[in-house]
DNA sequence: TAAGAAGTACGAAGCGAGTCGTAGATGGAG
DNA sequence: CTCCATCTACGACTCGCTTCGTACTTCTTA
């Protein structure tokens, strides 16, 4: 189906694809930060994304080509409603909050973050 | 160990618990919303949240008590934390922008998280 | 006091995620 | 042309989460 929520092993490889655009095996295999699993994991992850449909690829070469299906905007959008319902009874708000005061937020982020308050505000 | 992330049966349960405070197994049951399993998978989960030391357990009765072991605010900033790093390489304000835009938060709500941002911008 | 209701404890099954080894196909270099 | 490096495909194993059935204990009430 669609709307599938990725697992660990398979975001550690969209974050990867959204960073490099459309990429090989041996590309995020490469790219993978403190990687510890081996190409055929990383091979067969992948693999499994496209079943899943959470990316498409490429055939015509030897060497397949992954594409992220959805952009990170919309996986990541979706991830945060998920832990909004399952960790803050779907307060969004809160969620706000707690990430606000979880880590130093730079002035210039935060005044990004007023940016976006006053567009939503007239509406 | 101390610093486990909770899964998705025991966040459920934990939410009951932060809400009504300490509970027996029937109670937090009860309490659970669209809940489909049974009696005895509520308490095997809470009998294994004891062991992982998320919840503390009082057995003077013979309905044990059940208490949340870290608070909501806790728990939740490090699932937060954790969101961030798994799908946002890191960086808290993109999540909080994406949370922003991913669910309307009512003129009160905007209110108050401007005055967050005020008191951080102290610092 | 005897029976049923309600509680805990525990073992085991099912499932999906993550991991790797190995087999087989294909390209390139000598 | 031959051999080696590199790729894909696939099966199998482990582990943790979730689930439930069953056994045993304890309270309650008729």
């Amino acid at each position: 189906m669609a709307g599938q929520k990725p697992t660990d092993a398979e975001l550690r490889i969209l974050q990867i694809l959204w960073d490099r655009g459309p990429s090989t095996v041996r590309e995020v295999f490469d790219a993978l930060p403190d990687n510890d699993s081996g190409y055929t994991t990383v091979l067969k992850t992948m693999q499994i994304m496209t079943e899943k449909s959470l990316v498409t690829r490429d055939e015509s070469n030897r060497s397949h080509i992954y594409k992220a299906k959805r952009k990170a905007e919309q996986t990541q959008r979706s991830l945060v409603k998920d832990l909004a319902a399952r960790a803050f009874g779907g307060a969004t708000n809160k969620l706000v909050m707690q990430a606000l005061k979880a880590k130093k937020v730079s002035a210039t982020e935060l005044a990004e973050i007023r940016e976006l308050l006053d567009e939503l505000e007239k509406s």
